[in-house]
RNA sequence: GACAGCAUAGCCAAGAGGAAAGGCAAAAGUCUGCAAAACUUUUGUUCACUGGUUCAAACCCAGUUGCUAUCUCCA
């Protein structure tokens, strides 16, 4: 398998630490609102990676964290605390707030068909791990103490620009308007460990420790859950790109000041999705979320597939026409495969040439840096050929979809539909029939049209005619 | 200012030196009494622009333009 990586900047063979076992890290939600469409991309592409390892014969050890500590809101810096932001908006507890959008992360990954990664932390079940992390770096004289915080002195961390690249002398300090020149640092790329004091005085959780009654800095859970989950080096840590520079830059350094050992093999990185106004973020008031697609009427899985046709190293454009496109295009494919499954017939033979080559062929795509794109063109060209049968092609569908998870040989749900009104649509159906075969085609097409108006869709086909209830 | 990425048909989007994948939309055909569905076919003389390297460039190099992201507390 190749996979692209952040740290050489090129697309390396991947071989992991330990034959036996892959150790993967994925950061997870902020938990004081809604994950939006952009975030979801990440979680889609990271499952797709998570399961193309497994499918490729690799066992996985995924853990994620989720973020129930409060974060300054940043964007609109007014000095208020994100969590508790949203506290107050909805006029719950920080820890209810916490709760109730942890619960609703995993109801959108769920309905996206994101397997759960097989580690879940909570950022606040790890504060005394926390604390020892820091007393070590304190220990080893990585850190200092200024205004009441516990900062790390990035000037004694190895090769700290390792994975951004970045010319620390050229960078503009408080490039954003909105942030503030920290005068208590020693170097503007230092970064707080451990608050006591804020120029935000309103967080809401705080902990005791050693250098006095705060909460932890921003970067230190992802360092932490990793160490205690994984060990002191993993394989893959996953991300959105906007980490790189600052995020990922931090935990590699306090991590690897920590150990002593190099932390990360493969640095995995997904990129944005766009819409009209760039980059989506949930601080901006608004945003898309799953629940907005499926409010208007899209399945969520629309929404995955929409995603796997796009490469996560490029930026992808979101419009509704879009997604009205995608919707269309998953629908045909899914009634296809249906029409394949009505008519399967054949033996399956597992070793024919033709079968062994789709299979391959699909292989290929994924072990090319998740190529989902083809891996999906591969699927359509399946769909189409001759060169082996119908149930042969079920096996392989169902064999995709255990990377591509698209639901493609689920049928749909059919809607209830009360035994009256079965028993009056077949009548109607049997009507019509009588009158087509009376060439009184007028009256075929009124009853097609009032079972139309009535939701009901009829189709004529060779084995008779099938019906369906819309809307 | 610095750092990075992107620019391929009406739309979405693969391809990373040797004859432009795929999907959606549109059009035509087969099948149907007509529809629908399904199936078949058509739709870029060319990959933002300008130069260069090469027998050969969408792919490599240089420059230009446009877009996107990141730069001390925006997991």
């Amino acid at each position: 398998m190749k996979i692209y990586n952040s740290l050489s900047r090129t697309i390396e063979d991947f071989k992991p630490i330990d034959e036996n076992l892959v150790k993967m890290y994925t950061c997870g939600p902020t938990v004081y609102n809604y994950a939006h469409l952009g975030n979801l991309r990440m979680y889609i592409h990271e499952d797709i990676l998570e399961k193309s390892l497994r499918y490729l014969g690799y066992n996985v050890k995924r853990v994620m964290n989720i973020t129930d500590v409060g974060h300054l809101e940043s964007d609109a810096d007014d000095g208020e605390d994100k969590m508790l932001k949203g506290a107050k908006r909805e006029n719950k507890t920080v820890w209810e707030i916490a709760q109730y959008y942890t619960d609703a992360f995993f109801a959108d990954i769920d309905k996206l068909n994101i397997k759960m990664p097989d580690v879940v932390a909570k950022a606040t079940d790890y504060i005394d791990d926390y604390i020892i992390f820091i007393k070590g770096l304190e220990e080893k004289g990585y850190t200092y103490v200024a205004n009441g915080n516990v900062y790390f002195d990035i000037t004694k961390a190895k090769n700290y620009t390792k994975l951004s690249g970045l010319d620390l002398d050229t960078l503009r300090v408080a490039s954003r308007e909105d942030v503030e020149y920290d005068i208590h640092k020693k170097n503007p790329q230092d970064f707080v460990l451990w608050f006591t004091k804020s120029k935000f005085e309103n967080q809401a959780m705080k902990w005791d420790s050693p250098w006095g009654i705060g909460y932890p800095g921003w970067h230190i859970e992802c360092s932490v859950i990793s160490l205690k989950n994984l060990g002191e080096q993993m394989d893959i840590h996953c991300g959105g790109v906007d980490h790189i520079p600052v995020h990922h830059t931090n935990e590699i350094a306090q991590t690897e000041s920590y150990t002593g050992k190099d932390w990360v093999k493969y640095w995995w990185h997904g990129e944005f999705l766009i819409d009209n106004d760039g980059k989506m973020s949930k601080s901006s008031g608004e945003f898309l979320t799953l629940s907005l697609l499926i409010k208007k009427g899209y399945n969520p899985l629309t929404y995955r597939y929409f995603v796997l046709n796009s490469h996560y190293r490029k930026q992808l454009s979101f419009s509704f026409d879009s997604i009205a496109s995608a919707e269309n295009a998953y629908n045909k494919l899914k009634s296809r495969i249906k029409n394949i499954k009505d008519n399967a017939q054949g033996n399956i033979g597992e070793n024919t040439e033709a079968y062994k080559q789709y299979k391959s062929d699909f292989e290929s795509c994924l072990e090319d840096d998740l190529n989902t794109a083809n891996a999906i063109t591969v699927l359509f060209d399946l769909l189409k050929t001759d060169k082996i049968n119908n149930n042969e092609k079920l096996s392989l569908i169902e064999d995709f979809d255990k990377v591509l998870s698209l639901d493609l040989l689920k049928e749909e749900e059919t809607k209830e539909v009360h035994e009256d009104l079965t028993a009056y649509i077949e009548e109607m159906i049997e009507k019509r029939q009588e009158a087509k075969k009376n060439k009184d085609f007028q009256l075929a097409d009124q009853i097609r049209a009032k079972l139309l108006e009535e939701g009901i869709v009829l189709e004529d086909t060779r084995q008779g005619v099938n019906w369906k209830k819309i809307n």
